[in-house]
DNA sequence: CTGAAAGCGCTTACAG
DNA sequence: CTGAAAGCGCTTACAG
């Protein structure tokens, strides 16, 4: 590329030796004020700006960390990203984007080729890479530092931020319960999502403590997917009893089910309720607007973020709150 | 971090010079079959993986280039970043995800910032910074290579890729012109968006070609917001004489005018059709589901990561095809 | 508070 | 086809 100034020309502009001029640039204690002011006046003169690969090759660190997700959901995706971004930014770290695929054979040594290449100093690792075991063995073993998002397994060991799926599924199980609804069905996420699990026990609990008999007939197996969604709430209404209130396990399917109630021409909400999990941008992108759970992605990241570069080693675990949205979706029980 | 191989080792169990390795690991001509193979043994005995840093310290290129974006729309962000990060990865590549904020005072200065410290070989610019004049003159001065991805001005200069904005708002327009549609609606993009005064003109081609009317009442302003879609498309529902079909000019306002019809108890699309542009997920997540266009954008990323880091030196400009994508929210005219 | 030496792990010319 | 020397632009100890 084009010639840039190194850091031997701002020293000789400042009149210092090079070795000061990194002294300032790393802010390092002991240099004077009259001189430091000289060096970042030079700085600015010659608009220089530290090779990355130098300070990596030469120093100890890189201050480079990597976020690594495998996840179908654009819109998780981006805020995790702005989330992790700016706590990376605020504390001088660069962040690099990682997707992967967990499915793929060399999946952990993918990602280890990165730490290697790249020098990394941590990872933040996102659901449901949180939960590979296999690849946290390896970075334990390489002792690589990192911090997991909402993990579902190992949840009391290393360092995690995540929220309270099971509080905020009984929340929005008791505003249901609240509005008069008795038979409430819940559509379920995948097997092998923490979440699911959660968000199936805080509906489960909400009932138990309300006195409402458990009614098997109304849970429902979904995947997280639109059409699981769409499918499993048309077999719910077309039961001999139907629900009058659906809780599914995310938006994307309480999407679903909104489409199946118009498909039938069942009024939402005046004949079913139907909420859902997450607040993603579709929940305020379909009609009526979702009554559901916020949870907070951006905020996540940025406190994985903070946990990994920050320093302070302030706590090993932090818990976000949620925020029940109540919206349009949802209403008095018609029966 | 933890203490990793470096090409020293590799040599010394290889039993050549250092300089030999490296041969290997560029895939550099005159190294002997044997030779190459004892090299590709020892890097895998070793797990060895090269050091990014000193590559790019010691080298004239870095293998790195940046995607640069400043687009709210997490489908858009998410199928960008995994278009390009596949060509990259195809090439040898490493690519670095750049949110900016082009309304940010230092926005240049940022991008350069990134430019020199990662020592990046490139840019891929996504819109609408791919319409920063001040961004591409920097560039253009600094000689720094860059593809922008659907660019709104100065299209014939540099390299780019796009697709055909007018001729499939064209083409969407005759569809519903097809269906018998005479009084269709148009809700605008933003003003400063190449793409919404494109899918304007195609609109107004097609009516024209069709000997239809221009009626500029039912061309209304949004920005393509859901919010914006829902207020307009309401106001042109209470028209005296109200349009039979509306075309949104992305998928956003589209199932912002569906939300605005439901309000209103107007059958989509029995009484109202709704088209809408893009095809992102949104356009399957409503109901009806969204007649739309589809844009190829995840090939657009693609398509401009390998005119930049490809090497054919193959073209300046790609077109990529569009698909009209016929759904349930437009059908016959009702009169 | 400031500096001279050594070295990080590679690639680039230059030899042979 | 293979190698020895120099150097990329910084940080790390070590001095003073």
């Amino acid at each position: 590329m084009s010639s840039r100034p190194t850091i031997k020309e701002v020293s000789k502009i400042a009149g210092v030796s090079f070795k000061t001029v990194s002294r300032v640039l790393n802010n390092e204690k002991h240099v004077s004020e009259a001189t430091k002011k000289r060096v970042e006046e030079a700085v600015a003169q010659l608009n220089f700006r530290p090779s990355h690969a130098a300070r990596t090759l030469a120093g100890r660190r890189s201050f480079q960390v990597a976020l690594i997700y495998d996840n179908p959901s654009p819109y998780y995706v981006y805020h995790i990203q702005a989330g992790a971004q700016e706590a990376c930014a605020r504390h001088g770290y660069r962040l690099l984007h990682q997707p992967v695929d967990m499915q793929a054979k060399d999946f952990v040594a993918s990602v280890m080729a990165l730490v290697d290449e790249a020098h990394l100093d941590g990872l933040i690792i996102s659901p449901p890479v949180a939960d590979s075991i296999e690849l946290l063995e390896v970075l334990d073993d390489r002792n690589i530092p990192y911090v997991r998002i909402a993990p579902g397994v190992r949840r009391e060991e290393g360092r995690s931020v995540g929220m309270d799926d099971v509080g905020a599924a009984r929340e929005l199980t008791e505003h249901l319960l609240a509005k008069g609804h008795k038979r409430i069905a819940f559509v379920r996420g995948p097997e092998n999502h923490a979440s699911s699990s959660d968000r199936y026990a805080g509906y489960r609990a909400a009932l138990e403590a309300a006195g409402v008999q458990h009614d098997p007939t109304l849970v429902v197996q979904g995947n997280y997917t639109f059409a699981s969604g769409l499918e499993q709430t048309d077999k719910l209404l077309g039961l001999k009893i139907p629900p009058t209130a659906i809780f599914a396990g995310n938006d994307e399917m309480a999407a679903g089910a909104l489409a199946a109630a118009h498909e039938r021409g069942v009024d939402v909400p005046g004949v079913l309720s139907i909420a859902g999990f997450d607040d993603t941008d579709l929940a305020r992108a379909v009609w009526p607007m979702l009554t559901t759970v916020h949870q907070p992605v951006r905020e996540l990241a940025e406190a994985a973020a903070d946990l990994l570069v920050g320093g302070d080693g302030g706590g090993r675990h932090r818990t976000l709150d949620h925020r029940l949205e109540k919206r349009d979706s949802t209403g008095p029980a018609a029966r």
